[in-house]
DNA sequence: TTTATTTTTTCACATAGGTTAAAGATATTT
DNA sequence: AAATATCTTTAACCTATGTGAAAAAATAAA
C-alpha cells in the first residue's frame, strides 16, 4: 500500500500536474480495469477504496494491492509500459479518484524535472514495499503475516472483506479464519 | 533480476555518469554489504555474479536477487533512503563491478533530466519484476516456480548453488532436490 | 419482517513442503 | 592423493496450510 507524502502532494510541480487530470467516480463493485485491457490511468484515491487483483480464470482471485484515501494505485506493468494488463482493478467502496492518463503523465515527466523526480521516488518506494512483501511471504508463517497487516493497516483491514485480506496475505480464507480464531484464545 | 537495456547503457547521459563512477573487484565469497550497514553503492556487474540476500541471524538465508553481467544490484531500501540495510550483498564468483555512489547518483539525478528519467524507468521495471514474483509465490507451487526459473535464467541457475536457488524460489534445498529428482522421471 | 445473498466460521480430511538426520558427491586445501 | 570442507541427494516423519463441504452469521433485498 503506497501512500503519497504530503510534501509531494503540495509541491508546485504536482499541483500543476493536477490541473490536467480527471476526477472520476466508481460505484462499489465496479470493475475499473479488466485483465487483458491496457491500463490508461494512474489513480490517486480521494475517498473510498480500490484493489488491484490478479485473476487466473480458474477461481484464483488474489488481491495484490489496496488503496484508500491518498494512496496511489494502478496496474504498473500495464500502465507504465502501455501493454495488456495481467491485473484487474475494482472498487471495494464507492470511490472518487484523481485519474492521471498515461500520456498526461508522460508529458508531465518530459516537461518537468520535478515530476520526473516525483515519479522516480514513487516507484522507488513501491519497489521497496514489494521487496519487503516478498521477504514476508518467504520468512513469515500465515499467523505472523496476519498480525503484521492488522498492525500496519488496521483500518483497511476493517473496511475489506476477509477473502481479500486472505489472498493479499497469501493464504485461503479458511486459514485466515482459523488464525483469527486461534489468536483470540 | 534486472537487466539494463543497452539503449540506456549507450546513452550520452549514462556515459557521462560513468565518468564519475568507481570500478571495484570482489573475491568469490566476499561479503560486500552487511545487514545493518548503510549501502553506499549501486552496482552494475561487469563480470561475475552477486546476490542480495536476507539473513535473520537464525539460519534463514534467503536470496532475493541475483545479478550477473550487465545486471544491476543494490540494497534498494538502504541505498535509496540511505538507511540501515536489512539485506546483505555477497559475491558468488570473483566479480568486477561499476559502483555508483549514492551522492554521485543523486547529483547525476539533479543535474540531468535524462538520468533522472533513467532512474525512474529502472525502478519502474524493478517494481514490475517484483510484482510478478509476488504473484508467482502466491499462485504457483514449488515445481512450477522451479520450472520458471530454469526457463528464464538457465545460466544463472548453472552458476549458483542449489541452496541459493531454493531460497530465491521460496522453498528448502531439500524440496528443490526432490522436485529436480521427480522432474527427471 | 421474511427471503435471498453474501460473508465468515467450522470441521474432517488431504497433501505439499518442511524438518531432521545421514549418506553421497564434489570441490578445496594440505 | 589424503584429508577436510562444502554441496547435493535421499529418506522417514511431521505439520502448516489447503480442500471441500456445510453450518452459522451478517448483510442486503424484497
Amino acid at each position: 500500500m503506497i501512500k503519497i507524502d504530503s510534501a509531494i502532494l503540495n509541491s508546485e510541480a504536482f499541483t500543476s500536474l493536477l490541473e490536467k487530470v480527471e476526477s472520476l467516480t466508481f460505484k462499489k463493485g465496479e470493475l475499473i480495469l479488466k485483465g487483458g485491457e491496457i491500463c490508461k490511468y494512474l489513480f490517486i484515491v480521494e475517498n473510498g477504496l480500490l484493489r488491484n487483483f490478479y485473476y487466473d480464470g480458474k477461481g484464483n482471485d488474489i488481491t495484490h494491492w489496496f488503496a484508500k484515501e491518498k494512496m496511489i494505485i494502478t496496474a504498473p506493468e500495464s500502465f507504465f509500459n502501455q501493454e495488456k494488463s495481467f491485473f484487474n482493478i475494482e472498487a471495494i467502496e464507492d470511490t472518487r479518484v484523481i485519474a492521471i492518463r498515461f500520456e498526461v503523465l508522460e508529458k508531465a515527466f518530459e516537461g518537468s524535472k520535478a515530476i520526473e523526480r516525483f515519479g522516480r521516488i514513487l516507484t522507488t518506494q513501491i519497489m521497496i514495499t514489494l521487496g519487503r512483501k516478498i521477504i514476508d511471504l518467504q520468512t513469515k508463517n500465515a499467523e505472523a503475516r496476519y498480525n503484521e497487516v492488522i498492525e500496519n493497516y488496521p483500518d483497511i483491514f476493517r473496511r475489506v472483506n476477509l477473502g481479500h485480506i486472505a489472498s493479499y496475505l497469501g493464504m485461503t480464507q479458511q486459514s485466515l479464519s482459523r488464525i483469527r480464531n486461534n489468536s483470540l484464545k
